[in-house]
This record gives structure tokens, sequence and C-alpha cells, in this order.
DNA sequence: CGGAAGCTTGATATAAGTCAAGATCCGTGG
DNA sequence: CCACGGATCTTGACTTATATCAAGCTTCCG
């Protein structure tokens, strides 16, 4: 009896915008490897208020902690439709920590909880200005690291609601921040793209280190 | 040649109140484990800005991923004086992941993960009283959990410096926050100390379900 | 080609920050 | 044991960054 005779074992799944690939509080009997697509895990308060904790971009696992013994899962919804590839929690029980893939999923945990101790610093103590500059920085290097950005310029499919929900402000005030950005000539953004004419300066801006 | 020859292997160190653990760029050396004390790990920013990322109470791992293979360290400070029990990456690296406390290594990394998780939640869409909810609830929470909190009491020994570090706000509005706590009879907090007359209604506050 | 979702902008409101000054607590040296 | 000085806490007056409300515009999907 071998685990690949069954061939639900790894399987591409498509999602549509606004599909969730996991529910709130639902026990996850799978993690996702993004082919093609932007999700997100989120949370909701009281008063309409949600909250993105996390972005996964093309490539990245979505909360790949689920094959190293977390139970509890958040919500996670495509921003984008999807293409993905589902790793069933059987499979990786049964290979062990020695899995084939058990590295990569340690390290991308890693990865993620790098990327959030960062962020809580920024929704902590950046102005709007910084965040969004931090946001966008972050995303050109990710897309930069696997090969979808060129010439200063990378795919950009979020609304501006799902910046706010990022970074914490209001749909309102991103457009007005972006409005400065793009007045300031720091970068463009239309049609689902976005330009960095200096990224270097941009990062600079979104790391909090220039003065207040 | 076996491992254990070296005494310094596992440690106790002791350390004063500001005093560093680790610093910022650091290549990490040692797990702390506390057994007295608390500690936090933090980030600065320009214009005098810190934020801390997470904080560590009696029992907790301080930074256990550097035992997972994480090679970046942040600055971890102390809080209060510190006794801590050193675990030297060396010793872990050679006991691989069956070592004996990997397990709790791997799981004390998992609830940090978690815990931060809900805290970007919290600093980005939370009002600064239920932010201060959340975090005297959560703390009474993990104490409670390790036998340091009865009868609805628990130690604090942060300053509101270090509370508006924590909850992404400044150190005059925490007091405000506070004095209107106490008045509407939800806590005091004195020496060092804090009673909850109601935890079950701070933590409704602080969980940001009420509406907005 | 119609309608919903998303974007933009202005006017106004408010939560939280800043500045300033006392009051209190607490550790340390005499 | 006391006195001093710095850190911490408290409070008031005022400012500011961001949110809210409202409306028109644009894009794009069905």
């Amino acid at each position: 009896m071998h685990m690949y005779e069954n061939e639900t074992i790894v399987e591409v799944r498509h999602f549509r915008r606004h599909q969730h690939l996991t529910r709130d509080g639902q026990t996850p009997s799978a993690v996702y490897r993004l082919e093609e697509g932007w999700t997100c895990s989120y949370q909701l308060f009281g008063g309409g208020r949600r909250q993105i904790t996390m972005l996964f971009l093309p490539g990245d696992y979505c909360e790949p902690q689920w094959l190293l013994g977390e139970r509890r899962a958040h919500a996670v919804i495509a921003l984008t439709s999807v293409r993905a590839r589902s790793l069933p929690l059987a499979e990786c029980a049964a290979n062990g920590s020695q899995g084939s893939n058990m590295r990569a999923i340690l390290s991308a945990t890693l990865a993620m909880l790098s990327r959030q101790s960062e962020w809580i610093a920024t929704l902590g103590r950046k102005t709007a200005t910084e965040r969004i500059c931090a946001l966008l920085g972050d995303i050109f290097e990710r897309l930069r690291a696997n090969g979808r950005a060129f010439n200063n310029t990378c795919p950009l499919p979020l609304t501006q609601t799902d910046m706010a929900d990022v970074v914490g402000l209001t749909p309102i005030h991103v457009n007005r921040v972006l409005k400065d950005l793009r007045k300031r000539g720091l970068l463009d953004l239309q049609s689902r793209r976005l330009y960095l004419s200096d990224p270097v300066a941009l990062r600079e801006i979104g790391s909090g280190y220039a003065h207040a």
C-alpha cells in the first residue's frame, strides 16, 4: 500500500476571486501552494472592520504551519482568481519530518514569522505614507525574487480597499496617499500594475528610518 | 567526544532591566528560556519611535525560531530583572530534530506565529481601548496558564511607556485609557500588579467584536 | 449598454498625538 | 534613616493625522 496510489494526494484546484480556500475556525485539511494568483488570510471585527493578516503571492505556501501541527485555521480568501496545488495534511503526516518538502514548509513558516514581526512594527509605529511604501516595496521585492517583476514594474491586482485592509487604514486615505506619491513622482499605478520610478527611495520611506 | 562534557551547554544567566539578551542584527548563539522576569523583542524607527513586537513571560522561550534555522535576530531586551536558562544552538543542531525539547521549541514557535497574527489584526483595526484590553487580557491568560495569576490578579511589571510600545500608542494616551477603565470599574492597577474585576468583560472588549 | 464595483475629491469630525507642567514614586548615596 | 534626583505617572490645553460622510466619476464585467 503506497500513498501515491491515491491520485488526490497532490491536486490542482481553482478558486475565483472572493472565494474561500479555508474558512474561519474550520480544521484545515490541506495546505495550498499558489501557482497563480494572490490570496490573503484575514480577521473580521465588529463595525464591519477587516484586517488582512498575511498576503500570499504566487509561489507561496498558504498557512504552511498547518503542516507543522498547528490546529487552528484563519480564513483564507482569494484576492484574484487562483490556481493552487494542494498538499493534503495526511500525506505529510505520513512522510514525517523527513518529507520531501518539509524543509521548504519549515522555511516558509519561518519567513512568515519574520514578515509578521516586521509588520507588527509597521502597523504600530509607522505613518500612513510609510506603511503604504513598506507594503508596495515589499510586494515588489517578493515578486522580483521569483521573477515576476522586471524594469521597476510588477503586477498589483489589489484594490485600494484590499490595500487599506493590509495597512490598517481607510480606503479613502489610501487613495489620498497614493495620489500624493504619484504627485511626488515615486510611483505610478494603473490597470493592476505598479510602476516604481525609484524603488530605493520608496523602500527608504517605507523603512520608517527617515525621521518621523 | 560528547557534547555534555562542556558545562556551558545549559547555563543560567541573569540580566538587569534594560539589558540586552540579544542585539539587533547580531547572529544569535543561544535561545533563552525565561525562568523569572519579562523580556521583549522590539524595533526602532526614526523620530525615536519604538515598537515592541513580542512579549516574553516567565516560562517562555525567547525567539525559539533561532533553533529552527532562522538566521536574522531582532533585539531582545529585559523589561525586568531576568533569570534565564540558555540553550546553545550548537547542542540542538547536534541533537537534530529529534532533540528532547525540539517538540517544545516547535510548538513555542507556532504559538508565536499565531499570537503575532492576532496582534497584527489588533494593531491594524482596534481602538485604543480595545488594544489595551486585549493586551491586559492576554497577559492575564498567559500568566494564569502557568500558574502565576490567581483570584483575578497577576503581576504587571510593565511601565505605561512599555505598554504604549506594545499597543502602538502614546504613553499619555495609555494613561488616559487606563484611567477610564479604572473609572468604569473594569480593573485596577497598582504597585506593579493588575486586578481585574471582570476578566470576561475585559476580554470581550479586547476582542473587538463588540461594535466599533 | 447597463449597472455595480472601484476610484476620486471635498467638507467636516474625531481619536490620538504633542506640548507643558505638576505630582508621585523609588532607588541611591550620605 | 533621610534627602535628593531621576523616572514614572497624571492632567490640561491644544494640534494633527486619519476617519467619516457625501457625491460624482470611471472602469469593466455580464
